[in-house]
DNA sequence: TTGACAGGCTAACAAGCATTAGTTATAATA
DNA sequence: TATTATAACTAATGCTTGTTAGCCTGTCAA
């Protein structure tokens, strides 16, 4: 790992806990273990860091939900998909740089217009899309109702994203969100799903 | 208008504009018309200002949701359902108070546990449980399928709020929320209502 | 061996910050 | 009328901040 590497690391853990304006460069040099003034050998300065951070953000969208969507094989059955769901929200919910990416994105979302976008990319557009395809192609294989899949898709997805976004702010509530969800998602499929 | 109203009010401003960290209280007075250590006649501090702001917001909380619920009368119909529920959610996208709270909420809920408590009954609990009552209400009269109304509230108001917050955010995407919102609640009661 | 450069360091600075002390003027109260 | 309280002001302080200048050391190519 390359000291730029580490300083984009630790920034983005700071960034995420106390917020751009919250976190000093000498808080950030002292995580990466060099003075502040070495920075400046990596970065033009603090705000240098921040934009290579939401170019991280695109990225990692780009790369997760990017042209082809990796949407893996179709679930072939209620329980299926239930169970590929949950995994996806609990993974999503616990892995430590997807959280801090997200606090990040939450606590710098009206900085401009490009955060702004981003992070409606990553709470909304992302899983949304990615759902649509899912319940498509599971609609053509007459596991679904028929039915408007991106609607279908914003159902499913929205009360989950905002169980997490709960979550990231009260972690002690991540259990209690974990079951909500999967409740949402079990009601979801006997709603909407065959049989 | 006395001097401290307008100070907590030119604050929220800022606050929900640049955040905590990124608001001087040297911005506030300014907008407020004064010098900065005028302030201190009125506050202990800057978190003196902060700490009546958040306890502004838990009252506004309790105002609207708290013990017994401003539901006003129940819906007879579903049409009368969804044009109450529109204009609600009209009300609170566009109304200039409550928008600046949500997003001086947003972006201080991680600031501690008070903040992220408060935050979440803004977002999640008020709307949701307000809901439940209706819901129930309209199920024991017969115009909702027989279900778990605290689910329904969930399915029903978590996606608005996830759009509104997209809305905030992305003010040129307001109306488009605003359709997407209206699509969802129409699919909603063509899904759990009566007839 | 020499030169260049990458990447760390110390010292320093100018600007901005929240806050305090002390002063003054206005308005209410005795 | 005299007194007191309120709420504005100016001046100043001490701290933190982002950033720059200049120096030193190790590594690698010529």
């Amino acid at each position: 790992m390359t000291t730029r590497e580490r300083i984009l690391d630790e920034t983005l853990t700071l960034f995420a806990e106390n917020g751009y304006d919250g976190t000093s460069v000498e808080q950030i040099a002292e995580k990466v273990g060099i003075k502040a003034p070495s920075l400046y050998n990596h970065f033009k300065g603090k705000e240098d860091i921040l934009n290579a951070l939401i170019d991280m953000a695109e990225a990692r969208y780009e790369e997760f939900f990017g042209s082809d969507r990796q949407i893996g094989k179709l679930p072939e059955s209620k329980e299926e998909f239930i169970r590929s769901a949950i995994q996806r929200v609990s993974f999503t919910m616990h892995d430590p740089m997807i959280r801090k990416m997200r606090k990040f994105l939450v606590r710098e979302q009206f900085r401009n217009e490009r955060f702004a976008e981003i992070t409606t990319k990553h709470q909304l557009d992302g899983v949304q899309g990615m759902y649509a395809s899912i319940i498509k192609g599971m609609m053509r294989k007459g596991l679904f109702k028929e039915d408007d899949p991106e609607l279908l898709a914003t159902e499913v997805t929205f009360p989950v994203a905002l169980w997490i976004s709960k979550a990231d702010r009260q972690p002690q509530c991540a259990q209690e969100s974990m079951e909500k969800i999967e409740r949402h998602v079990r009601h979801f499929c006997d709603v909407y799903m065959i049989r």
